[in-house]
DNA sequence: AGATTGACGTCTC
DNA sequence: TGAGACGCCAATC
């Protein structure tokens, strides 16, 4: 095997499956929490491919405003709200309703 | 090897 | 107040 290098993909995945059920967190705070700040590009990026592994629940990550911006990369549109509603979390106009309380910072929750 | 893109975020006009 | 542009970092073509 090659050597290892930091696979900031695996990194985005282990954070975005400690989320609990019914939480949502951010693009930026994954990052933040992954010391790229700035690099939330490149978490949704990672998502992209975190969408084949089963144990990353991509449709918890949202940008910052709580909206399902992603919602086109599922099977379907609605795939994401469906999974977000049947989850307790409420999706009003494709954006995460009291998304301060369904929130999950990995920084706060992960303590790090 | 270089240029472009990307499920974002923040600043500026 | 709203809209637009720029910046970040890595992966992909």
């Amino acid at each position: 095997m090659p050597k290892e290098k930091p696979n900031y993909f695996d990194l985005v995945y282990q954070v975005v499956r400690e989320i609990p059920t019914g939480r949502a967190t951010s693009y930026g705070a994954i990052a933040h929490y992954l010391g790229l700040k700035s690099g939330a590009r490149m978490v949704g990026y990672a998502m992209n491919a975190a969408h084949a592994l089963p144990d990353v629940p991509a449709h918890r990550v949202v940008n910052r405003l709580g909206m399902l911006t992603g919602r086109h990369h599922f099977s379907t549109p609605t795939a994401m709200q469906e999974a977000l509603e049947s989850e307790g979390v409420k999706i009003e106009n494709d954006q995460i309703k009291d998304f301060d309380k369904v929130f999950w910072d990995p920084e706060t929750e992960l303590s790090i």
